[in-house]
RNA sequence: GUGGGUGUAGCUCAGUUGGUUAGAGCAUCAGGUUGUGGUUCUGAGGGCCGUGGGUUCGAUUCCCAUCAUCCACCCCA
């Protein structure tokens, strides 16, 4: 037997219709927010995400499905969306075009990760991208977004926020903050090698006797230049304003290397250790980075799996038809009906002959509104008996005169 | 990459201090006297007890290895 490879599911049932009830309702509320889909490989170039991402990140150090395609060049699975978005808006000349433009996408995306709860090697995120609005509103309005999405899906979320300043503020911050750290001694591996690559994420550790050695270490949020100051408390008022509850998390750091300014992060506490389902921010310097034309941006991505651990689906009215024969004779008959109702209505049809009562049992199953039968006596008279399952009412009609526009 | 848990029917799990034909619930299928569902009753099908090796007269049970899976660290959606 063939298993499917480590970290990767298939989705059938009630799990495919929670993905396809989370995307639909995350689409439909984007597209208020005046978001189109867009739609990028899932395959680029490595250098994208060596570039975007960021080389100090574990996503490129160690988790990118990498190889060489048959023409010896270096491509990856993509990791994440977003590099993906910048890619093509840079690629289309849209920076040269100016204006806004806001994407929304959904898709596979893939990380050589060992699995556990809440994290797969391949997994689905829905996410947006807005380019070309700098106002710290749009940052606002894309934390709202997410909120009425979590709302429609009925998830229950806490917000953390933080900035992480911009080139102004900083890196000099990131100076005198690397000067501390050299000054304490006993620090773990990984803020060790954070002190190197991105000295910002290790008050991200949750190493406990790092925390300590860290209280009394000059924070961003306190240093931050006019402008960035400016904006987060902006957005802090925004969100007071709309009554949205969130927590100021000066340890939040994103884990991707290209974000700036704004970022969140949504969490549940009823889904493991993996717990983020939700996280975005400011990204204003990364079209730059991928050789287009300074163009503001912020985004976010959301983990449709870790929803999927959350989500109530709704409930499912009975609807449409289950037809069934008592006689292999009335066979040709229901075919054609069936044909006919599938024009307004879905439809399943049983091939097998069977008493009365199985069929009612078949068409029960099959969540079916209406149980259509011919036994002999119908086939005689060239009707057919039909059963409301939901109103539990039933008549015998001409086959001829069967509608499915009730 | 590191640590721990678990592999018995389609699913959720019992079980055997090592002993002949391995169990339950759910699901599936068939029936409960001429053709009435979602609640019931009866019956049936379905298992190389994850795989390979070892100990033993005998292993699903004990030991080792291996694979798979889950959870956690790490990291992140």
């Amino acid at each position: 037997m063939i298993n499917a490879l480590r970290g990767m599911k298939d989705l059938h049932d009630v799990e495919s219709a929670k993905y396809s009830h989370i995307v639909e309702t995350a689409a439909g509320i984007a597209k208020r927010y005046g978001f189109e889909f867009a739609e990028t490989p899932q395959l680029e170039e490595t250098a994208l995400f060596r570039r975007s991402v960021g080389e100090s990140s574990d996503i490129v150090g160690k988790e990118m499905y990498e190889f060489e395609d048959k023409g010896g060049k270096s491509v990856c699975l993509r990791p994440e969306g977003t590099a993906g978005m910048v890619r093509s808006f840079v690629q289309n000349k849209l920076d040269r075009a100016g204006g806004k433009h806001r994407w929304f996408y959904h898709g596979t995306m893939f990380r050589y990760e060992r699995p556990q709860k809440g994290r797969l090697r391949q997994f689905h995120q829905f996410g947006c991208e807005s380019f070309g609005e700098a106002s710290v509103y749009e940052d606002f309005h894309i934390i709202l977004m997410i909120k009425d999405i979590f709302d429609a899906l009925g998830i229950r979320f806490k917000l953390a926020i933080n900035s992480l300043g911009c080139p102004q503020c900083m890196p000099g911050f990131k100076e005198t903050l690397v000067k501390h750290l050299h000054d304490i001694d006993d620090l773990c591996p990984d803020c060790d090698r954070r002190i190197q690559t991105n000295p910002i994420r290790v008050f991200d550790c949750k190493n406990g006797s790092c925390q300590e050695k860290f209280t009394s270490l000059p924070r961003l949020l306190e240093n931050l230049c006019g402008e960035c100051d400016e904006d987060f408390n902006e957005l802090k008022a925004l969100l007071d304003r709309f009554d949205i509850d969130y927590e100021v998390d000066r340890n939040l750091v994103r884990g991707l290397d290209y974000y700036s300014k704004t970022a969140f992060e949504f969490i549940s506490d009823e889904i493991g250790a993996q717990s983020a389902i939700a996280g975005g921010g400011r990204y204003d310097r990364l079209v730059e980075f991928l050789g287009g034309k300074p163009t503001p941006a912020v985004g976010f991505a959301l983990g449709i799996e870790r929803i999927m651990d959350l989500v109530q689906l709704p409930e499912q009215n009975r609807q449409g038809w289950y037809f069934g024969v008592m006689e292999e004779q009335a066979l040709h008959s229901i075919a054609r009906l069936a044909h006919k109702a599938r024009q307004s209505t879905p439809c399943t049809v049983e091939y097998k002959r069977k008493g009365l009562k199985a069929h009612l049992k078949g068409a029960d199953k099959a969540g079916a509104r209406y149980c259509a039968v011919i036994g002999s006596d119908e086939l005689q008279e060239g009707t057919i008996w039909v059963k409301d399952l939901q109103q539990k009412q039933e008549q015998t009609v001409a086959v001829d005169m069967l509608n499915f526009t009730r």
